[in-house]
DNA sequence: ATATAAAATTATAATGAATATAAATCAAAA
DNA sequence: TTTTGATTTATATTCATTATAATTTTATAT
């Protein structure tokens, strides 16, 4: 059983083709779960994948979140980031490093489509914002 | 009771020097609860003070946003808004037309500071994303 | 197999929000 | 009034993201 396969039928599931691009990208976003960035995905496959553009990383990112097979998380200012982990959760972001972390729901939060003000309500994002351990343990 | 007047002793209160530009987009913020961006301030405020700059906005608003006499709302990915109202609220933001809604925040996130995970929280934002009333009327 | 069509990837350019910088203007205090 | 510091402004720059079009790859049909 390796992860390239499971990438693979996972993407198939989804109705996106899975080309070695994307089944790169779906891997590390299913081996990392550092809530990594367009950067941050394109600096670690681009060694073993010299042509790898980063307007693919950016193509498969925005499909893969627009399918639902992965989260597009609207919680830094600078840049998106994005978090396989689908299932109802909250984060944390640290104001000085940047680090995300990932928090559990209130249970009130984690009923599925409801429709408040009468608005069809299709996902729901919780984001913390703070100083995180470390680095308040630094200063 | 002039509206100027009460915009300038808030900001006072602040230790925000109320200046002209910066009480006349405080007092905006506070007559506009439609979670205006940049540009929005921009265009209301700018034919009636001609010189008033872009930079002033941005420069006010992150004033305002960090002194907390005003919340950054990370909402929309294509730019800031920012909200007057600095009570514990959650936003809807629909998908089709950009329009944000206040809604009400679940009990068990209105309590202030905490520190899950160890982390130091200071602020909390929930965000429902969807399509709102109208734009499902109109379809 | 080969040709053809469709899809995916890539390179390049463009957009646009936000910041950086420095000059100019304004306000307060000596 | 002079001086000092704060604020505003104009300009340039950065950088994430999208747009566009060309190229490459993959799938399908002949």
């Amino acid at each position: 059983m390796n992860i390239n396969q499971n990438s693979a039928e996972f993407l198939l599931s989804f109705g996106i083709r899975p080309s070695m691009q994307r089944i790169a990208i779906m891997d590390y976003m299913m081996a990392n779960r550092t809530h990594p960035g367009v950067e941050e995905i394109f600096a670690a496959l681009s060694p073993s994948m010299p042509t790898l553009s980063r307007m693919t990383v950016y193509n498969t990112l925005n499909l893969l979140s627009d399918a639902g097979a992965i989260l597009s998380l609207e919680i830094d200012r600078t840049a998106r980031h994005f978090d396989a982990d689908t299932s109802p959760h909250g984060h944390f972001i640290c104001s000085r490093c940047g680090h995300i972390d990932d928090l559990p729901l209130p249970p009130s939060l984690e009923a599925g489509e409801q429709m408040p003000g009468g608005h069809l309500v299709q996902s729901v994002q919780l984001a913390y914002r703070g100083v995180c351990k470390n680095c308040l343990k630094d200063q």
